[in-house]
DNA sequence: CGAATATATTTTAAGCTTGAAATAAATTCC
DNA sequence: GGAATTTATTTCAAGCTTAAAATATATTCG
Protein backbone atom coordinates (compact mmCIF):
# COMPACT_ATOMS: atom_id res chain seq x y z
CA UNK A 1 0.00 0.00 0.00
CA UNK A 2 0.91 3.43 -1.01
CA UNK A 3 4.48 3.22 -2.47
CA UNK A 4 4.03 4.67 -6.00
CA UNK A 5 6.16 7.19 -7.38
CA UNK A 6 8.81 7.15 -4.66
CA UNK A 7 10.84 9.07 -6.84
CA UNK A 8 9.58 10.07 -10.17
CA UNK A 9 8.15 13.11 -11.99
CA UNK A 10 4.95 13.35 -12.56
CA UNK A 11 3.28 12.04 -9.58
CA UNK A 12 0.70 11.07 -7.05
CA UNK A 13 2.23 9.99 -4.18
CA UNK A 14 1.83 11.23 -0.77
CA UNK A 15 2.27 15.01 -0.06
CA UNK A 16 5.99 14.90 1.87
CA UNK A 17 7.35 12.64 -0.93
CA UNK A 18 6.61 14.57 -3.63
CA UNK A 19 7.58 18.20 -1.58
CA UNK A 20 10.46 15.99 -1.15
CA UNK A 21 11.95 14.71 -4.46
CA UNK A 22 10.74 18.40 -6.03
CA UNK A 23 13.18 19.92 -3.28
CA UNK A 24 15.77 17.54 -4.21
CA UNK A 25 15.31 17.99 -8.11
CA UNK A 26 15.46 21.53 -7.99
CA UNK A 27 18.43 22.04 -5.67
CA UNK A 28 20.17 19.24 -8.15
CA UNK A 29 19.52 21.64 -11.01
CA UNK A 30 21.42 24.62 -9.75
CA UNK A 31 23.92 22.25 -8.17
CA UNK A 32 24.89 20.84 -11.13
CA UNK A 33 24.92 24.17 -13.23
CA UNK A 34 27.43 25.63 -10.74
CA UNK A 35 29.69 22.46 -10.68
CA UNK A 36 29.57 22.76 -14.37
CA UNK A 37 30.82 26.05 -14.42
CA UNK A 38 33.31 25.98 -11.70
CA UNK A 39 34.81 23.62 -13.72
CA UNK A 40 34.44 25.05 -17.34
CA UNK A 41 35.54 28.33 -16.13
CA UNK A 42 37.94 27.93 -13.29
CA UNK A 43 39.06 24.49 -13.35
CA UNK A 44 37.91 23.80 -9.90
CA UNK A 45 35.04 22.91 -7.54
CA UNK A 46 32.20 23.78 -5.67
CA UNK A 47 33.72 22.09 -2.42
CA UNK A 48 36.75 23.94 -3.26
CA UNK A 49 34.83 27.26 -3.05
CA UNK A 50 32.96 26.62 -0.01
CA UNK A 51 36.40 25.77 1.46
CA UNK A 52 37.05 29.24 0.48
CA UNK A 53 34.33 30.94 1.33
CA UNK A 54 34.00 29.60 4.50
CA UNK A 55 37.77 30.89 5.18
CA UNK A 56 37.23 34.49 3.79
CA UNK A 57 34.72 34.72 6.39
CA UNK A 58 36.82 33.53 8.92
CA UNK A 59 39.66 36.54 9.11
CA UNK A 60 41.70 34.69 11.86
CA UNK A 61 41.31 31.27 9.71
CA UNK A 62 39.88 27.49 10.88
CA UNK A 63 41.23 24.55 11.88
CA UNK A 64 40.06 21.38 9.95
CA UNK A 65 37.21 20.44 12.82
CA UNK A 66 35.85 24.28 12.33
CA UNK A 67 35.48 23.56 8.89
CA UNK A 68 34.32 19.98 8.91
CA UNK A 69 31.28 21.64 11.20
CA UNK A 70 30.80 24.83 8.75
CA UNK A 71 30.18 22.64 5.80
CA UNK A 72 28.53 19.21 7.19
CA UNK A 73 31.02 17.67 5.56
CA UNK A 74 33.52 14.69 6.99
CA UNK A 75 36.27 15.38 8.68
CA UNK A 76 38.38 13.29 6.36
CA UNK A 77 37.04 15.00 3.25
CA UNK A 78 38.62 18.00 4.28
CA UNK A 79 41.78 17.02 4.97
CA UNK A 80 42.65 16.75 0.41
CA UNK A 81 40.38 19.71 -0.10
CA UNK A 82 42.66 22.26 1.83
CA UNK A 83 45.46 20.44 0.55
CA UNK A 84 44.22 20.90 -3.23
CA UNK A 85 43.93 24.32 -2.24
CA UNK A 86 47.66 24.58 -0.40
CA UNK A 87 48.89 22.72 -3.68
CA UNK A 88 47.54 25.37 -5.53
CA UNK A 89 48.60 28.61 -3.14
CA UNK A 90 45.24 29.38 -1.96
CA UNK A 91 45.82 28.21 1.34
CA UNK A 92 48.55 28.48 4.22
CA UNK A 93 48.22 26.40 7.52
CA UNK A 94 49.98 27.30 10.61
CA UNK A 95 50.37 25.25 13.35
CA UNK A 96 48.07 26.27 15.67
CA UNK A 97 49.68 28.04 18.91
CA UNK A 98 47.81 26.40 21.55
CA UNK A 99 47.20 23.19 20.26
CA UNK A 100 50.00 20.46 18.84
CA UNK A 101 47.57 18.83 17.02
CA UNK A 102 45.79 21.12 15.17
CA UNK A 103 46.78 23.62 12.21
CA UNK A 104 45.05 26.22 11.50
CA UNK A 105 44.03 26.91 7.70
CA UNK A 106 43.70 30.67 6.00
CA UNK A 107 43.61 32.03 2.95
CA UNK A 108 46.45 33.68 1.45
CA UNK A 109 46.73 36.94 -0.54
CA UNK A 110 46.16 35.12 -3.84
CA UNK A 111 43.71 33.30 -2.22
CA UNK A 112 41.31 36.16 -0.89
CA UNK A 113 41.79 37.51 -4.77
CA UNK A 114 40.97 34.00 -6.47
CA UNK A 115 37.85 34.00 -3.89
CA UNK A 116 36.71 37.28 -4.53
CA UNK A 117 36.60 36.73 -8.73
CA UNK A 118 35.37 32.94 -7.85
CA UNK A 119 32.30 34.94 -5.40
CA UNK A 120 31.32 37.01 -7.89
CA UNK A 121 31.04 34.66 -11.04
CA UNK A 122 29.07 32.46 -8.58
CA UNK A 123 26.89 35.20 -7.36
CA UNK A 124 26.50 36.11 -11.25
CA UNK A 125 25.62 32.48 -12.18
CA UNK A 126 22.69 31.90 -9.01
CA UNK A 127 21.40 35.36 -10.30
CA UNK A 128 21.01 34.45 -13.52
CA UNK A 129 19.71 31.07 -12.61
CA UNK A 130 16.91 32.59 -10.49
CA UNK A 131 16.56 35.07 -13.13
CA UNK A 132 13.35 34.04 -13.92
CA UNK A 133 11.90 33.82 -10.49
CA UNK A 134 10.16 36.80 -9.62
CA UNK A 135 11.19 38.68 -6.34
CA UNK A 136 8.20 38.21 -4.02
CA UNK A 137 8.70 34.66 -4.77
CA UNK A 138 12.10 34.57 -3.35
CA UNK A 139 10.74 36.08 -0.60
CA UNK A 140 8.06 33.41 -0.09
CA UNK A 141 10.17 30.40 -0.63
CA UNK A 142 12.94 31.81 1.26
CA UNK A 143 10.89 32.24 4.13
CA UNK A 144 9.10 28.98 3.98
CA UNK A 145 12.61 27.19 3.39
CA UNK A 146 13.83 29.40 6.80
CA UNK A 147 10.28 27.41 8.87
CA UNK A 148 11.55 23.60 7.46
CA UNK A 149 15.20 24.15 7.86
CA UNK A 150 14.26 25.24 11.49
CA UNK A 151 11.44 22.29 11.89
CA UNK A 152 14.76 19.76 10.36
CA UNK A 153 17.14 20.99 12.88
CA UNK A 154 14.39 20.34 15.51
CA UNK A 155 13.00 23.50 16.25
CA UNK A 156 16.08 25.15 17.98
CA UNK A 157 17.20 27.03 14.82
CA UNK A 158 18.11 30.47 14.17
CA UNK B 1 31.02 45.25 -3.97
CA UNK B 2 28.53 42.73 -2.69
CA UNK B 3 30.32 39.70 -2.44
CA UNK B 4 29.86 38.81 1.25
CA UNK B 5 27.88 36.00 2.89
CA UNK B 6 28.25 33.78 -0.21
CA UNK B 7 27.69 30.77 1.51
CA UNK B 8 27.20 30.74 4.76
CA UNK B 9 23.78 30.60 7.25
CA UNK B 10 23.63 34.07 9.50
CA UNK B 11 23.67 36.02 6.54
CA UNK B 12 23.36 39.68 4.73
CA UNK B 13 23.96 38.77 1.40
CA UNK B 14 21.40 39.19 -1.74
CA UNK B 15 17.70 37.59 -1.87
CA UNK B 16 19.00 35.12 -4.76
CA UNK B 17 22.24 34.09 -3.19
CA UNK B 18 20.12 33.24 0.34
CA UNK B 19 17.76 31.44 -1.17
CA UNK B 20 19.93 29.23 -3.10
CA UNK B 21 22.17 28.58 -0.16
CA UNK B 22 19.31 27.58 1.99
CA UNK B 23 17.72 25.62 -0.90
CA UNK B 24 21.08 23.53 -0.64
CA UNK B 25 21.12 23.75 2.80
CA UNK B 26 17.97 21.76 3.34
CA UNK B 27 18.25 19.41 0.53
CA UNK B 28 21.14 18.46 2.28
CA UNK B 29 19.76 17.77 5.54
CA UNK B 30 17.53 15.74 4.51
CA UNK B 31 19.99 13.47 1.74
CA UNK B 32 22.14 13.18 4.54
CA UNK B 33 19.89 11.64 6.59
CA UNK B 34 18.36 9.15 3.79
CA UNK B 35 22.23 8.35 2.65
CA UNK B 36 23.09 6.92 6.62
CA UNK B 37 19.56 5.15 6.72
CA UNK B 38 20.35 3.32 3.44
CA UNK B 39 23.80 2.91 4.34
CA UNK B 40 22.96 1.43 8.16
CA UNK B 41 19.72 -0.13 7.33
CA UNK B 42 20.07 -1.68 3.84
CA UNK B 43 23.92 -1.86 3.13
CA UNK B 44 22.36 0.06 0.38
CA UNK B 45 22.92 3.75 -0.96
CA UNK B 46 20.81 6.34 -2.67
CA UNK B 47 21.83 6.37 -6.03
CA UNK B 48 21.25 2.59 -6.29
CA UNK B 49 17.49 3.22 -4.68
CA UNK B 50 16.99 5.76 -7.03
CA UNK B 51 18.05 3.43 -10.16
CA UNK B 52 15.29 0.59 -8.63
CA UNK B 53 12.66 3.61 -8.09
CA UNK B 54 13.15 3.99 -11.70
CA UNK B 55 13.05 0.48 -13.27
CA UNK B 56 10.61 0.23 -11.25
CA UNK B 57 8.20 2.35 -12.74
CA UNK B 58 9.53 1.11 -16.03
CA UNK B 59 8.11 -3.08 -16.15
CA UNK B 60 9.70 -3.13 -19.38
CA UNK B 61 13.00 -1.89 -18.14
CA UNK B 62 15.03 0.52 -19.42
CA UNK B 63 18.59 0.86 -21.42
CA UNK B 64 21.50 2.51 -19.74
CA UNK B 65 20.48 6.13 -22.02
CA UNK B 66 16.99 5.89 -20.80
CA UNK B 67 18.18 5.35 -17.01
CA UNK B 68 20.71 8.24 -17.14
CA UNK B 69 18.38 10.39 -18.40
CA UNK B 70 15.60 9.46 -16.15
CA UNK B 71 18.07 10.42 -13.28
CA UNK B 72 20.01 13.30 -14.64
CA UNK B 73 23.26 11.42 -14.50
CA UNK B 74 25.84 10.45 -16.19
CA UNK B 75 25.70 7.96 -18.69
CA UNK B 76 28.97 5.95 -17.84
CA UNK B 77 27.26 6.48 -14.11
CA UNK B 78 24.58 4.03 -14.49
CA UNK B 79 26.91 1.31 -15.96
CA UNK B 80 28.23 0.95 -12.53
CA UNK B 81 25.36 1.05 -10.42
CA UNK B 82 23.65 -1.77 -12.66
CA UNK B 83 26.40 -3.90 -12.29
CA UNK B 84 26.16 -3.78 -8.68
CA UNK B 85 22.65 -4.28 -8.70
CA UNK B 86 23.06 -7.09 -11.08
CA UNK B 87 25.64 -8.76 -8.87
CA UNK B 88 23.12 -8.65 -6.04
CA UNK B 89 20.76 -10.27 -7.68
CA UNK B 90 17.83 -6.89 -8.00
CA UNK B 91 18.50 -6.44 -11.89
CA UNK B 92 18.97 -8.20 -15.36
CA UNK B 93 19.82 -7.18 -18.18
CA UNK B 94 18.74 -8.92 -21.64
CA UNK B 95 20.19 -7.72 -24.99
CA UNK B 96 17.72 -5.45 -26.75
CA UNK B 97 16.52 -7.43 -29.53
CA UNK B 98 16.08 -4.53 -31.95
CA UNK B 99 19.30 -2.91 -30.67
CA UNK B 100 22.86 -4.80 -30.37
CA UNK B 101 24.61 -1.97 -28.61
CA UNK B 102 22.01 -1.76 -25.94
CA UNK B 103 21.09 -3.86 -23.03
CA UNK B 104 17.29 -3.43 -21.51
CA UNK B 105 17.76 -3.50 -17.69
CA UNK B 106 15.18 -4.59 -15.57
CA UNK B 107 14.34 -5.73 -11.95
CA UNK B 108 13.88 -9.69 -10.83
CA UNK B 109 11.57 -10.50 -8.43
CA UNK B 110 13.59 -10.25 -6.12
CA UNK B 111 14.38 -6.85 -6.93
CA UNK B 112 11.03 -6.09 -6.99
CA UNK B 113 10.44 -7.68 -3.58
CA UNK B 114 13.65 -5.57 -2.17
CA UNK B 115 12.53 -2.14 -3.82
CA UNK B 116 9.47 -2.60 -2.06
CA UNK B 117 11.24 -3.03 1.17
CA UNK B 118 12.94 -0.02 0.33
CA UNK B 119 10.55 2.61 -0.83
CA UNK B 120 8.77 1.72 2.30
CA UNK B 121 11.13 2.82 4.53
CA UNK B 122 12.37 5.35 2.24
CA UNK B 123 8.89 7.09 2.63
CA UNK B 124 8.70 6.34 6.25
CA UNK B 125 12.06 8.28 6.52
CA UNK B 126 10.97 11.45 4.66
CA UNK B 127 7.66 10.89 6.35
CA UNK B 128 9.77 11.38 9.81
CA UNK B 129 11.90 14.05 8.17
CA UNK B 130 8.62 16.19 7.48
CA UNK B 131 6.88 15.17 10.92
CA UNK B 132 7.39 18.68 12.60
CA UNK B 133 6.61 20.47 8.70
CA UNK B 134 2.75 21.08 8.91
CA UNK B 135 0.56 20.04 6.00
CA UNK B 136 -0.32 23.23 4.61
CA UNK B 137 3.34 24.55 5.01
CA UNK B 138 3.92 21.82 2.72
CA UNK B 139 1.39 22.27 -0.08
CA UNK B 140 2.50 25.57 0.04
CA UNK B 141 6.22 24.63 -0.38
CA UNK B 142 5.21 22.18 -2.88
CA UNK B 143 3.62 24.44 -5.04
CA UNK B 144 6.06 27.34 -4.83
CA UNK B 145 9.10 24.56 -5.98
CA UNK B 146 6.76 23.55 -8.61
CA UNK B 147 7.16 27.21 -10.29
CA UNK B 148 10.87 28.04 -9.06
CA UNK B 149 11.33 24.46 -11.06
CA UNK B 150 9.24 25.61 -14.08
CA UNK B 151 11.56 29.06 -14.43
CA UNK B 152 14.52 26.78 -13.97
CA UNK B 153 14.03 24.51 -16.64
CA UNK B 154 12.83 27.83 -18.92
CA UNK B 155 9.10 28.17 -18.47
CA UNK B 156 8.54 24.64 -20.24
CA UNK B 157 7.34 23.27 -17.10
CA UNK B 158 5.25 20.56 -16.39
C1' DC C 1 27.35 -2.95 -50.90
C1' DG C 2 30.65 -0.07 -48.27
C1' DA C 3 32.61 4.13 -46.27
C1' DA C 4 31.44 7.90 -43.33
C1' DT C 5 28.86 9.28 -39.72
C1' DA C 6 26.04 8.85 -35.67
C1' DT C 7 24.59 6.58 -31.52
C1' DA C 8 24.88 3.48 -27.20
C1' DT C 9 27.78 2.00 -24.01
C1' DT C 10 31.98 1.04 -21.29
C1' DT C 11 36.36 2.35 -19.59
C1' DT C 12 39.39 5.53 -17.47
C1' DA C 13 41.26 9.31 -14.75
C1' DA C 14 40.40 12.62 -11.38
C1' DG C 15 37.98 14.28 -7.63
C1' DC C 16 34.35 14.22 -3.88
C1' DT C 17 32.32 11.63 -0.03
C1' DT C 18 31.91 8.75 3.92
C1' DG C 19 33.02 5.84 7.90
C1' DA C 20 36.51 3.29 10.05
C1' DA C 21 41.21 2.52 11.36
C1' DA C 22 45.50 4.62 12.57
C1' DT C 23 48.25 8.53 14.64
C1' DA C 24 49.32 11.85 17.65
C1' DA C 25 48.68 15.25 20.98
C1' DA C 26 45.96 16.85 25.05
C1' DT C 27 43.44 16.01 29.22
C1' DT C 28 41.95 13.39 33.27
C1' DC C 29 42.63 11.39 37.29
C1' DC C 30 45.04 8.14 40.15
C1' DG D 1 54.27 12.38 37.00
C1' DG D 2 52.22 8.71 34.27
C1' DA D 3 48.52 5.62 32.53
C1' DA D 4 43.92 5.85 30.57
C1' DT D 5 40.94 8.38 28.04
C1' DT D 6 39.51 11.87 24.91
C1' DT D 7 40.05 14.77 20.97
C1' DA D 8 42.03 16.41 16.29
C1' DT D 9 43.56 14.85 12.28
C1' DT D 10 45.10 11.83 8.50
C1' DT D 11 44.96 7.69 5.95
C1' DC D 12 42.40 4.16 3.74
C1' DA D 13 38.88 1.50 1.26
C1' DA D 14 34.75 1.72 -1.14
C1' DG D 15 31.54 3.99 -3.83
C1' DC D 16 29.53 8.02 -6.49
C1' DT D 17 30.30 11.48 -10.11
C1' DT D 18 31.77 13.54 -14.32
C1' DA D 19 33.93 14.27 -18.85
C1' DA D 20 36.66 12.35 -22.22
C1' DA D 21 38.55 8.49 -24.74
C1' DA D 22 37.74 4.02 -26.53
C1' DT D 23 34.48 0.36 -28.44
C1' DA D 24 31.04 -1.44 -30.87
C1' DT D 25 26.94 -1.37 -33.38
C1' DA D 26 23.54 1.28 -36.51
C1' DT D 27 22.42 4.26 -39.98
C1' DT D 28 23.11 7.13 -44.04
C1' DC D 29 24.01 7.87 -48.51
C1' DG D 30 27.12 7.48 -52.53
Amino acid sequence: MAVENVSGSGSAGSLDLRLWVRLLGCARIIEKQLRRNFQEQFDTTLPRFDVMAALDRAPDGLNMGALSRALLVSNGNVTSIVRQLQEQGSVVARPDPGDGRSAIAALTPAGKAHFAELARAHHQWVRAALAEFPPDRQEQLLSLLGELRRSLLGEEGE
